[in-house]
DNA sequence: ATTACCAACTTAACAGTGTTAAGTAAAATA
DNA sequence: TATTTTACTTAACACTGTTAAGTTGGTAAT
């Protein structure tokens, strides 16, 4: 932008209430068009057309951002989540189709899935203890569904928090590798997934289980 | 390095011969000291007394070096591995060892295994191919410790590969988590890893698992 | 012995990054 | 009308990976 020439701010093409949505709105199109390694604070600026340090306006760092849009992508994993939860069916049933919704969501939103629960922020700061309780919320929705599974004598479980995270990382360790490419390409995906899901309901079905 | 003064390469303080291997070395510990996010090239040839572009006389980039890394680290994998598996005790008791030891190596080895199995560099560049054959290798362990499992009539399984990679996955997303720190800090690590191998275990040795 | 060459390394530079400090123009307030 | 506040900006610092173009020191050939 040379002297000389109006920007786009000086020519008012920006109402100036709502700048904080607007650069929210660039970061999250920017992250999920090119991935969050290409997401720069100049990069986001440039979009909207301010410049970058506008955003320190309104973010305190790029962790921040980073932050929201991991506020976001959980709101929106719970909407998932809970919409699977809510099938009238057995509870070995909801289990699948809750574990099934949350592999879906990480494979039809990488990029969210990635900053949410992959990407860790350079810098030692870490992910506020407030805002866990959105992740929270999608673990609880497991253990509902194991609740339900107990009270059916269908499940076989000694601690339900510890099992329902104990899920939350078993499917977790089918998208990451899926995502990364880690998986030899010759396996199918779903046959993966599945395979996943059925061999933790066989186990939490099992009565040899040794439940902790 | 002003010029006048001699750098340490002058000073003959390197053999040169083996530039590759104090890149390398020092790739390694800063790594292991600093993590993967601060290994910047010019860290490295600052360590090593070098300018930054002389590892580009041994390395295509920083992905190549990167590479290289997970190369390093799926061998170390793999003795880790093949002395778990060498435990002479009946197929489950084989898996369980093996299960450990590659959530230990996860756990005491966190910045290698980012490095293997988290991070993909930014640059499109993808793993190379041959390179995968030591992944594999790491998989056929497991593997072989499912058919010692079929043999004994103790383990069901369907697809014994799809297994292997499912269980890889499973101890993947549990030592995932934990390094990046998204798991309840009230949860007990090692409840949370024997608790996930029992469930895998179980899982593999219910009749009524759907095998695919 | 002198020239040519080559290997191993260097510096300078490009285009980018997050972030801070200081400055500016317009609007609101006194 | 003068002052303060708001909403932004530019300039700068200290980094990043990578490339191009030197600069040495030693070897080989004439």
């Amino acid at each position: 932008m040379e002297s000389g020439t109006l920007t786009d701010s000086q020519a008012g093409l920006h109402p100036d209430d709502d700048l904080r949505t607007q650069i929210l709105d660039a970061a999250r199109h920017l992250m999920v068009s090119d991935g969050y390694s290409s997401l720069s604070m100049r990069r986001i600026a440039r979009k909207i057309g301010y410049s970058a340090t506008s955003i320190y306006l309104h973010f305190s760092g790029k962790d921040d951002l980073f932050y929201t849009l991991i506020d976001e992508g959980m709101e929106r994993l719970n909407r998932y989540l809970e919409e699977a939860s809510r099938v009238n069916a057995s509870a070995d049933n909801v289990l699948r189709a809750i574990c099934n919704a949350f592999v879906e969501f990480g494979l039809t939103n990488p990029e969210y899935y990635e900053v949410m629960f992959v990407l860790h922020p350079d810098t030692g700061s870490r992910y506020p203890a407030p805002k866990y309780r959105k992740a929270r919320r999608n673990i609880a929705i497991i253990a509902s569904a194991l609740e339900k599974g107990i009270a059916e004598e269908r499940f076989v479980i000694g601690d339900v928090a510890l099992t329902a995270n104990t899920i939350w990382a078993t499917l977790h360790g089918v998208v990451t590798l899926i995502i990364a490419q880690r998986i030899d390409k010759t396996l199918q995906r779903n046959r993966l997934v599945t395979g996943t899901i059925e061999i933790i309901i066989a186990g939490i079905s099992n009565p040899n289980l040794k439940s902790s």
